[in-house]
DNA sequence: TTGATATAGTCATTGTAGCAACTATATTAG
DNA sequence: CTAATATAGTTGCTACAATGACTATATCAA
């Protein structure tokens, strides 16, 4: 098979393993992956860097939509993990902020649930590692710098079908 | 920042935009990447291997979920690119037939879908492609391997909550 | 100041995606 | 042969996930 067809394949299958396997993990805290992921943001910015934040801003950080936050969001905030302040500064903007009952979750679970999403990757070592980051690096920049444009290929030829 | 974590940030990251942009190419084709994924292993089997496929078998193929292949099944079927016929050896079970439409769209596609897919790897090297497809299949492997079990660390403590 | 433009959050819509439960059928064990 | 078990496909449910449209604000330019 080709070879960069297979990597393709594999970069795809590995993530979605992953996912699926973390999930299932998260699911006995009733935490979704998505969901712990934009706490762990949360949590970076407000409490080690001090900074208050946006939907918008998680949404940047972890390149979600931002109508998916908006999901996201309101299912913790639903689980009474986090609220939605009003931004004095700005009438169109909140401030996402932890419980008490979300800030004890987030850093319950910020010691064990990386270590079990790094798992996986004791099987390399040091050098593999730092080849396999610099690999996906370019891959990544590749992606970036191509935003969208050149893709003459695909043009439809049809339009107007639906 | 500890490295096996930017590791794996970077596979999610490169996964899902690497998806993105596939998707918003299909969708001039008026496809979704699923889709194009499920009718290109029809073709391979019941072309290129001249074998029947149920929707069982393209679940395990593609490692989409039962469930989920039904309603892709269903949309495909929508547009017309497919049939679903009755297995006469089992009443169970279901033959997955392109339609005229469908295989001429999946005949047009393949020769440039995959090539846009793969393009990315442009950057790196045939010796790097090796290489980061063999770390990759460590990592699978690993996953696999450890097919749930021994991960202690996140027993709910109030399994009763929810 | 006002008009154009940009941004924040939401909502509707469509399409995955997995789990659990269910029906229908097949297979296997006793 | 019959009862237990397994498999195929579907459905209901919940949760992403992106696009596009919309409202409310903010900002910037003339």
């Amino acid at each position: 098979m080709d070879l960069r067809q297979e990597v393709v394949e594999l970069i795809f299958r590995v993530a979605k393993i992953g996912k699926l396997k973390l999930n299932r993990q998260l699911a006995q805290k009733g935490l979704t992956l998505p969901q712990y992921f934009v706490m762990k943001m949360l949590y970076k910015k407000t409490y080690e860097e001090k900074k208050p934040i946006s939907p918008a801003d998680l949404s940047t950080l972890t390149g979600i939509s931002r109508s998916t936050m908006t999901g996201i969001i309101d299912r913790l905030e639903k689980n009474c993990l986090l609220d939605r302040k009003q931004n004095p500064q700005d009438r169109r903007s909140q401030n996402i902020e932890f419980t008490e009952k979300g800030l004890n979750i987030v850093q319950d679970l910020s010691m064990v649930a990386d270590e079990i999403r790094n798992e996986p990757l004791k099987a390399l070592s040091e050098e593999q590692l730092l080849n396999l980051r610099d690999d996906l690096i370019l891959i990544e920049n590749y992606l970036k710098d191509h935003e969208d444009g050149d893709l003459v290929y695909l043009k439809s030829e049809e339009p107007g079908e639906h």
